[in-house]
DNA sequence: GCCAGGCATTAACATTTGTTAGAAGACGCT
DNA sequence: AGCGTCTTCTAACAAATGTTAATGCCTGGC
């Protein structure tokens, strides 16, 4: 069941089967929730941590005008708040953005992880790093990069991340993201959003239609991207 | 010598003395870096991270053009590259802003503090989830506040930072960065950095010259950045 | 005290991005 | 098939932000 975990983190180092069982251990219910469905509320002090078996979902802030604005993505294989298990209140809320299979591990088992298995411990700690280090891409995004290689960009990551837990078909991933739910992604209104995606699409770099995204010329995408995947740490090796 | 550290890692919860003493002992040589150089280069693979004694650093990316974005500043009691512990090799730099007085601690240290020490262990994983909820604030900031609104925010937050580490005088705090380097913070262009600074100003809230910012209106600042510290995780309790 | 260079500030203009509004298309429901 | 609703896409205009350039200020070195 946790396949998608296993390829997550053991993407960065090598999971050992004993590893793997203190995870499936640690693990209580699952649960399916709908698209627009609030996976965690903000405010909220969760006793759990949510792991996606499948589906997307995503962080999000609102501000007191209404506007939104999403601060990850999150795909299968990822824990959506494992943070919260140590920063125990919610700053922000988790929505998800299609139908959403999850697994709740609760945070007694994650600690008593951390009391008795430390390369484990450090490979969950490393996973909510690589967290910080997709922050930080996505701040250099907003800030200093044309909102058409910002895009681009997001779909590099996407399709890597895809990838590394076998959701992507070929060149192309399902985005069940409308331009609305990408515009709060990227920082921009609904009718600019509009205008990048159709700048992408006529260079040629992405046909992106159905929800369904299909990278055309990988190469010239990621040049346009300065899309560089080391801060996704994907080499294995001892953590 | 530690105190900053201290400072910082005791605001979330308890540090023992037995704690303190396997802090002191991780720590190696102390290091001075003058304004301008670098802390840490990009790509490199540190078998070290570094701890802020005193001093303002920050990380950076740089693109193709040139343009250079801070991904965030750190400051005494804040461990620069923690997070190279698990990352293993950097994707950015980190550079100093102000003369920094450093101190390294052996990441092979580290790691024995992460097979002995559980509980110290998890303090310093939530050290590095605080960054990464600072991450997330940024990015709402950048991508859905007004650019006034975002360096309202940005001023709340280090005085709150710095006041936790005591580096704080009544309501001002010295921040040593030109005009041109707060752009590269809030993702600006230098001239219209400058013309957000003086709505700042015009508005009354701050004062801001020599490089010293002095809050003239905590009540009213906190309003216009829409500032909640709780992603900051200021309370006090077990982790 | 004088000079050079960095920094802050302003102006004028160009470009990007947002807003409002509406038309056309897609999609589920009955 | 028909209807309503959400989504995509466009247009026209408004506002925010960037660019280039010039000015004056301040500070450190001589």
């Amino acid at each position: 069941m946790l396949e998608s975990l296993y390829l997550n983190l053991g993407q960065h180092d090598a999971l050992s089967d004993a590893e793997k069982a203190l995870l499936v251990g640690a693990m209580t219910f699952e649960r399916h929730f709908a698209t627009g469905q609030d996976i965690v509320a903000s405010g909220s002090r969760p006793t759990y941590s949510t792991l996606i078996l499948d589906g997307l979902a995503a962080r999000y802030k609102v501000l007191e005008d209404g506007g939104r604005q999403f601060t990850s993505l999150q795909v299968a294989g990822d824990f959506v708040d494992l943070h919260a298990f140590l920063l125990k209140t919610m700053d922000h809320g988790i929505v998800a953005l299609s139908p959403c299979h999850v697994v709740f591990a609760d945070h007694s088992r994650l600690r008593a992880i951390t009391e008795e298995a430390p390369h484990l411990t450090r490979l969950l700690w490393l996973d909510t790093l690589v967290d910080g280090a997709i922050h930080r891409e996505w701040i250099v995004a907003m800030g200093r990069r044309s909102k058409t290689s910002h895009l681009a960009h997001l779909v590099c990551e996407l399709f890597v991340r895809l990838q590394v837990v076998q959701r992507t078909n070929g060149m192309s991933f399902h985005l069940p993201l409308s331009q609305a739910e990408l515009a709060d992604v990227i920082g921009l209104s609904v009718v600019h959003m509009n205008r990048v995606i159709g700048a992408l699409r006529k260079i040629g770099v992405v046909s992106w239609a159905n929800h369904t995204v299909t990278i055309l010329d990988w190469h010239k995408l990621q040049e346009i991207a300065e899309f560089d995947p080391t801060y996704l740490s994907m080499t294995r090796e001892p953590r």
